[in-house]
RNA sequence: GGCCUGGUAGUUCAGUUGGUUAGAACGCUAGCCUGUCACGCUAGAGGUCGUGGGUUCGAGCCCCAUUCAGGUCGCCA
């Protein structure tokens, strides 16, 4: 029998009445009512009800008993007479006849576990085995575990294969900063923490495993965000060969779509593809969040001969609202928000009322022929607004899309009982970077469309990639592409980027050199995790989902990572420091 | 790295125009209480107002610097 207990916390029942039993927890309060004690014990699985009505039992409860402590006791199940229905337990309590204390903890705690949610961020970081004994929070870590598991099955049924990729690997080209590691035997040199396992899987399809996944842990050393964990994340990272972009998003709506239906009661919808372009037209961003009705118009023409000086030779977007409860106030937080917020001159507006009555900050350079065109176009009707975005064609959808998320805030017309997911399609192969030069948009081993071909003959700013996101409610859950597995094409393609072949051949060697031992087409994409999680429990903070996260300057306030290390362990990896 | 917001008791917060001894709730300590389950009642302890400097007769409050935290932009699939 083990010497802790015989039950846990969640288990006895009325039919164990008369059991001698032995329990252990956390104590998680102390109700003293003079001659009668009652505690509640908490473990992992659930709370029972100890009494203790013996005084020198209770003498002894009193002097050594700390909330947070943990105990064993003993003692003989019995009825209540007092029946706590909240409880599993509610109808039993154990009447202690002898206790120990196992684990004892202070009187005054750094919080009470039963509040930790409103405690301030770094204190719950740094006492994070405490507050994780917050049972919401406890449930959300066990919930991210039946997700995993869910996630594994699926995959498993679909016949993937979980393949363990190195975590010290090398500097890889995703883009992003790696975290460094010194080589103790070979001076000098560094492994790199992978941000992704991206070439090793791509190396899988080439060993010829059909189909590989990993719950795959990727480092990025970048400043940190609300939806995005500082330093490390984990995706459920999978790759398939003799694949096209159709079966990538197939295996994405499968596993993401039915995960997501097994743990929500909300709707789950979409799934529709939307090109980057259309994405940027009418939502003004790469990750719309569809169940925003707010549509974005173009209505550069019916602006092209007014008088107006700031519309003059821009791009103008438009945003019809309606505007039957919209107050003056209203509209002037919007300015506000624009000026202060997204560092607008203004913002331009009109209200259309009854009579043909026009307001709003324009409202003077609206003319018939604009008010029919509107009227045309975008069904202006009465109680209706339309806020108006003049800029260059790309900064113009940016900052549409920016307003159209703010006004959905503000207006209350995102309905938070569905996730509608959507494919972001035809990312754009190349940007132009902050020096004017051609750059990867994304990472640069997808396929352009069209092949060559598109490389020889485009202007590579109107190449596509088969590179696409799965977006959900306005968060980015995954990315995926088919690969480019041709030799030729690759070299291609980093050539416009500015890179030699040489150059290719020194960064991505191994996949360079594989690609020539007959690659098998192949495709894949990556959901993040911690996201997912994050919104199946209709979490904002992302720490709220991982169990020892790091604050938002990337450190660990539990452990003290980072922190210095001894004179010895930076000359066995032959590391000098600078002195500052 | 830029910008915004914040730091007051163990915790969460309030603190008026700069003015007596800086308050509340929860927690903690002590006492009372036989059916509580967020037990209740009474009393008490607990503060370098993030840190440093300045203005002032006087600073939690105003100014400057700095630090820490959160958000955001840059960055980042």
């Amino acid at each position: 029998m083990n010497k802790y207990r015989t039950h846990k916390c969640n288990e006895l029942r009325e039919e164990d009445v008369g059991k001698e039993v032995r329990l252990s927890g956390f104590v998680r309060t102390i109700r003293d009512l003079g001659s009668l004690i009652f505690i509640d014990l908490k473990d992992h699985y659930g709370i029972t009800q100890l009494v203790f009505d013996n005084e020198k039992i209770q003498e002894e409860v009193r002097k050594s008993v700390n909330v947070e402590s943990t105990i064993l006791a003993e003692g003989v199940v019995t009825k209540r007479s007092n029946i706590n229905d909240k409880i599993p337990t509610g109808k039993i309590e154990i009447v202690v006849s002898k206790f120990e204390i196992l684990g004892k903890a202070p009187s005054v705690l750094p919080f009470q576990v039963d509040e930790s949610r409103k405690v301030r961020e770094d204190l719950r970081l740094e006492y994070r085995f405490l507050d994780l004994r917050n049972d919401e929070i406890h449930e959300k870590i066990v919930f991210r575990s039946k997700v995993l598991k869910t996630l594994r099955d699926k995959m498993d049924e679909l016949g993937f294969v979980e393949v363990q990729t190195p975590i010290l690997a090398n500097s890889s080209p995703e883009g992003a900063r790696d975290f460094l590691v010194p080589s103790r035997i070979h001076p000098g040199e560094f492994y790199a923490l992978p941000q992704a396992p991206q070439q090793f899987k791509q190396l899988l399809m080439i060993s010829g495993f059909d189909k590989y996944y990993q719950i795959a842990p990727c480092f990025r050393d970048e400043d940190p965000r609300a939806d995005r964990s500082p330093g490390e994340f984990y995706q459920l990272d999978f790759e398939m060969s003799f694949a096209e972009e159709k079966d990538v998003q197939d295996v994405l709506k499968e596993v993401v779509g039915s995960t997501f239906k097994k743990y929500t009661n909300k709707e789950v919808v979409g799934f529709e593809r939307i090109t980057f372009k259309e994405a940027m037209d009418k939502y003004g961003i790469d990750k719309p969040d569809l169940r925003n009705p707010l549509i974005i118009q173009d209505v550069t023409d019916i602006f092209k001969d007014s008088e107006f000086k700031v519309f003059k030779n821009k791009t103008i977007k438009a945003i019809k609202i309606n505007a039957k409860d919209t107050t003056r106030r209203f509209f002037d937080d919007m300015v506000k928000y624009a000026v202060e917020e997204l560092e607008l001159g203004g913002l331009a507006w009109i209200k259309y009322t009854e009579n043909n009555q026009i307001s709003g900050t324009i409202s003077k350079f609206i003319t018939e022929d604009i008010l029919k065109s509107l009227k045309d176009k975008m069904g202006l009707k009465e109680n209706e607004a339309i806020f108006f975005i003049a800029d260059e064609y790309m900064n113009a959808c940016k900052i549409a899309g920016q307003i159209r998320i703010e006004l959905g805030n503000r207006l209350n017309i995102i309905p938070n009982d569905k996730y509608y997911f959507c494919f972001i399609v035809d990312f754009p192969m190349y940007e132009l970077d902050d020096d004017g030069k051609i750059d990867f948009s994304h990472n640069p081993f997808s396929m352009p469309i069209g092949g060559l071909d598109s490389l020889l003959n485009k202007d590579p700013l109107d190449v596509v990639a088969h590179q696409f996101d799965l977006v959900c409610n306005g968060y980015e859950l995954a990315s995926g592409a088919v690969r480019n597995h041709d030799i030729d094409i690759m070299i291609k393609a980093f050539e416009i980027a500015g890179y030699t072949k040489e150059e290719v051949e020194n960064r991505f060697g191994s996949l360079y050199n594989a690609f020539k031992y007959g690659p098998p087409p192949h495709a894949g994409a990556a959901p993040g995790i911690d996201r997912m999680i994050m919104l199946l429990l209709d979490e904002s903070n992302i720490r709220e989902v991982i169990a020892f996260p790091k604050n938002s300057k990337a450190r660990d306030l539990l452990m003290g990572a980072p922190s210095v290390v001894s004179k010895q362990q930076l000359e066995d990896v032959h590391i000098a420091l600078i002195e500052k």
